[in-house]
RNA sequence: GGGAGCUUAGCUCAGCUGGUUCAGAGCACCUGCCUUACAAGCAGGGGGUCACUGGUUCGAACCCAGUAGUUCCCA
């Protein structure tokens, strides 16, 4: 069969992906083994397919593709998120384009579109994870907003409230103006801008005087209740127990004093707007000011403002400025760099507002949450994320969990027309509480709150739910078969950014409802940046698209790619050239197996084998077995990056820049000799193990190869084969054949300086009282010698060189440049000397060997004793030269 | 403004409990090779004041303090 020269992913990806399927290797269900769980973060029903979901999804791809090597039952449950402001904002966006209101929909209505919405575009990403490779259970796959999935939201509503963690309250929220819902604090993102510092003056009443304040939001002044400063400012004592008038509204206010004034800034007297800023809300409980709401819904003034009415925030800002500059109340404008906040969602200026929002009490149910991250109980990988987390957890807000939207599970609160409510799961059994509180109700005057839940409140369940959605209903202690076999899941794979939303969020929730953490790691991924450093991001039009990445370098070289350059938990400044690796790595792997396919089999009986063949075999047995004992460990500490590159090194240094050059068949005659079936078979089980440790992070060539290697049943295939067994590694074989390296190396070195071909047969002795050892016939070959002597006498007029203590020599046709050599002795000399001078400094202070661990000392000595030697060597060596 | 982290080769990163003259890997770079697996390759090579300053120590990339730059989180 004739293999092409370079691997084709294409007709891999698909052919593999399919029989996969076909198969059900991807399928878990409960069994006597060991589970080993990962349930995905949801992607966004809204999104495409971006370079940080390859980073994420690779990584738990390969975790989840060793431990079903291991032999764990491995699932792995995809699923999307219902996302509520994002979805709803790109239906909102779609109906406009037919020209359709929201606002002239019935909620009905437009849930129907919603849904369509959803049906047709919500499962993209998923589909573009199977070109990843992604070995999904994707019969379990979940939405989050599906039916089972959302009635476990409303029953966890429910029961939090029941057990009053869940309360209603009038509240400063962040409110987002264009998508007319209430945000969380983390959804929220402050930018620096340029404003204008307005400095305005207020007449003090009954007097000629005025106190001038400064602001950066001179449309609130209509919502003014008040003037505060600092108690301690002395330029304001005069004040006290006056009032002043607000310009434009001509309202009076009291001139209150406060420590919480920053007389520093700007005048040191401090205009208070309650229904508009959140401090200056507290300074309106703290001194029960009136609270005037200015500003509406949408941005634009209320009737409670009485001017400008109906007019834009931002357009009054402009507007009232001038006026007040009319009245000759304006004293100046300053330019300042101040912190905004914009909707995360649709990049609106965030309007703190006051309203009424159902909100969750942090302190109680997030107390389990901090104490097993601190206690290690849940591990945060990297471990610089505890500290990050231990801020945030300790100073929790309550979480506001109400939005003001129509995608996502409506809060299962019942009004009256009297404005009695209660919480129940359905309109019947509302009605029965609300007629305790109202007995005249009729059934048909009660209606359900507006808003729906927060699509995080939906998402902490997920560990829960995606096994068994009836367990808030049932109890832990009644949970399916599957939770109670899958959970806790083994391992999350996430990026920081939702540490708080989300991760968090899923600890308490998993302690609350089963007394039981949802998982054990947290891998924290880091930012997909480009060169410049910027977040990869579909706005900047800066990130390739993977799919078009995957046709140019094949799924396994760009998985190879994203996973070299991604520490846990660093940002990874994304460039193709990584990509590029991958693939090069493909095709290394691939011209391996080519180079052992091409080999004929010697067929007459009992062949003998050749020493160097059995020298390479020895050696790379133990070789393979120590970086295997290397890469477990480096998965176990989620090291990914690096256990990648340990097995990269393995595949293309020690099994194809080593072994297979020492093994390799000779040419005579222009054809290749026959290889002994010994070495041969050896060499075939070599490199099924170098594939199957390969596959976790380059599935799809790996499982071409695998078929490759010889005809197999169909279900025989390297997803489901065993992860190769560690075992003892002749750590003394392993460090003679690094002598023997450091030979072959010198000698390649020794041709490169002195242009001697490697076709050119070379004779080295080495100076030793030994006869033969156990690699020379690999010496032999790599180095292409004539032979490999040994002498208890020097060489004259040769090239020699030592390793460690060994001297070596190399005749040489050409006689060999004296002053050339005596350069490169001196060197080697004043090296040594230097060395010598350095460990014998150190053995001859009091200090050190009074101090220091015996076996350091030792080791000392001998090097010592080393050193010494090899300045004799050398020495000789250069009196012979002359 | 408060807190946390980071700074090692051109780039991305290792460097564990301080202990070889300790500074390492991959990529990139330079030189020579179309050597019958692979030029997406082979062989060889160069490259770093471990951010800076001081301290602790027999000994510091590693511990401590300060400075600078940088990133993130919170307000």
């Amino acid at each position: 069969m004739e293999i092409p020269k370079t691997y084709d992913p294409k007709s891999s990806e698909n052919k593999w992906y399919a029989h996969w399927l076909k198969h059900k290797f991807f399928k878990s269900t409960p069994n006597e083994r060991e589970p080993y769980t990962i349930v995905i973060p949801p992607p966004n029903v809204t999104g495409v397919l971006h370079m940080g979901h390859m980073l994420n999804n690779t990584i738990q791809d390969v975790l989840i593709r060793r431990a079903r090597m291991q032999g764990k039952n491995a699932c792995w449950v995809p699923g999307t998120d219902h996302a509520s402001i994002a979805t709803e904002a790109k239906v909102v966006a779609l109906l406009k384009e037919k020209g359709i209101k929201k606002t002239d929909l019935s909620r009905e209505d437009f849930l129907k579109h919603a849904w369509e919405w959803k049906e047709k575009y919500g499962g993209i990403i998923l589909k573009q994870l199977e070109k990843l490779g992604a070995s999904c259970d994707w019969d379990r796959t979940k939405f989050t907003m599906q039916n089972d999935l959302s009635e476990a939201v409303i029953d966890v509503f429910i029961d939090l409230y029941n057990k009053g963690h869940i309360y209603r309250g009038v509240r400063m929220v962040n409110w987002d103006p264009q998508g007319l819902t209430a945000v969380s604090d983390e959804e929220v993102i402050h930018k620096e801008v340029n404003s204008k510092l307005y400095f305005v003056k207020y007449k003090i009443e009954n007097s000629e005087e005025f106190i001038t304040i400064a602001t950066t939001r001179p449309e609130t002044i209509l919502g003014d209740t008040a003037i505060c400063v600092n108690p301690n400012d002395e330029r304001y004592k005069s004040f006290k127990g006056k009032k002043a008038i607000v310009p434009i509204v001509n309202r009076t206010v009291p001139i209150i004093f406060d420590e919480y004034v920053d007389a520093e800034f700007g005048t040191g007297a401090l205009k208070v707007t309650p229904a508009h800023d959140i401090n200056d809300y507290n300074l309106g409980i703290k001194h029960k000011l009136e609270v005037i709401d200015t500003i509406a819904a949408d941005g634009k003034m209320s009737a409670a403002a009485q001017f400008y009415i109906g007019e834009d925030r931002f357009t009054v800002r402009k507007k009232i400025i001038k006026d007040i500059e009319e009245l000759g109340q304006l004293v100046k404008t300053e330019d300042i760099k101040n912190k905004v906040g914009y909707s995360e969602r649709t990049d609106a200026v965030i309007e703190p507002k006051l309203s009424m929002q159902w909100f969750l009490k942090m302190e109680n149910v997030s107390k389990p949450a901090l104490e097993n991250v601190l206690n290690g109980e849940i591990k945060l990988i990297p471990e610089k994320f505890v500290n990050t987390y231990k801020h945030w957890m300790e100073n929790v807000h309550d979480w506001c969990i109400s939005r003001q939207l129509w995608w996502g599970q409506q809060i299962p609160a019942w009004y009256d027309e009297k404005g009695n409510f209660v919480v129940a799961k359905t309109k019947e059994e509302a009605f029965e509480k609300l007629k305790i509180k109202n007995e005249e109700l009729r059934i048909e005057a009660i209606h359900q709150d507006e808003d729906v839940l927060d699509t995080w409140f939906s998402s902490w369940l997920w560990p829960l739910t995606v096994f068994d959605p009836k367990v808030i209903q049932n109890g832990w202690a009644n949970a399916n078969n599957d939770l109670k076999y899958y959970y806790p899941t083994n391992d999350l794979v996430t990026a920081p950014e939702i540490l708080f939303f989300w991760v968090a969020r899923m600890i308490i929730a998993g302690y609350e409802y089963t007394g039981q953490k949802p998982f054990t790691n947290v891998y924290l991924t880091g930012i997909v940046r480009d060169k410049l450093g910027r977040k990869m991001s579909k706005s900047l039009g800066n990130s390739p698209d993977p799919i078009d990445l995957i046709e140019k370098y094949g799924a396994d070289g760009v998985r190879v790619g994203m996973m070299l350059c991604s520490p846990a938990g660093n940002d990874l400044p994304f460039d193709e050239s990584y990509c590029e690796q991958g693939r090069n790595f493909s095709n290394k792997i691939w011209n391996a197996f080519r180079l052992i396919h091409g080999w004929e089999i010697d067929q007459t009986p009992n062949p003998s084998q050749e020493r160097n063949n059995k020298a390479a075999i020895e050696w790379f047995e133990n070789k393979f077995n120590e970086q295997l004992a290397e890469i477990n460990d480096l998965y176990s500490k989620y090291r990914m990056s690096e256990a990648l590159m340990a097995t990269y090194k393995l595949v293309w240094d020690d099994f194809c820049a080593w072994y297979l050059e020492m093994i390799k068949p000779e040419f005579v005659d222009g054809k290749a000799k026959p290889i002994d079936r010994a070495t041969y078979d050896a060499t075939l089980n070599f490199f099924e193990n170098i594939l199957k440790v390969v596959h976790p992070w380059m599935p799809f060539i790996t499982e071409e190869l695998w078929h490759l290697i010889k005809e197999r049943n169909e279900k025989d295939c390297i997803i489901v084969s065993e992860w190769p067994k560690h075992k003892e590694t002749n750590k003394k074989l392993l460090a003679e054949f690094e002598v023997s390296k450091e030979i072959v190396a010198t000698l390649r070195n020794i041709r490169a300086q002195k242009q001697i071909s490697p076709k050119e047969k070379l004779e080295l002795i080495e100076k030793s009282e030994a006869q033969h050892s156990f690699f020379d016939e690999v010496v032999i070959k790599l180095a292409n010698l004539s032979a490999f002597k040994y002498s208890n006498n020097k060489v004259d007029g040769a090239f020699s060189f030592m390793v460690k203590t060994t001297e070596f020599f190399v005749p040489l046709a050409n006689n060999i440049d004296a002053e050339e050599e005596r350069v490169r002795l001196t060197k080697d000399l004043d090296y040594s000397k230097g060395f010598l001078k350095s460990v014998q400094a150190k053995l001859a202070n009091e200090k050190f060997v009074a101090n220091a661990k015996p076996e350091l000392i030792e080791n000392e000595r001998k090097k010592q004793a080393d050193a010494e030697s090899k300045i004799k060597a050398i020495e000789e060596q250069l009196a012979a030269l002359k």
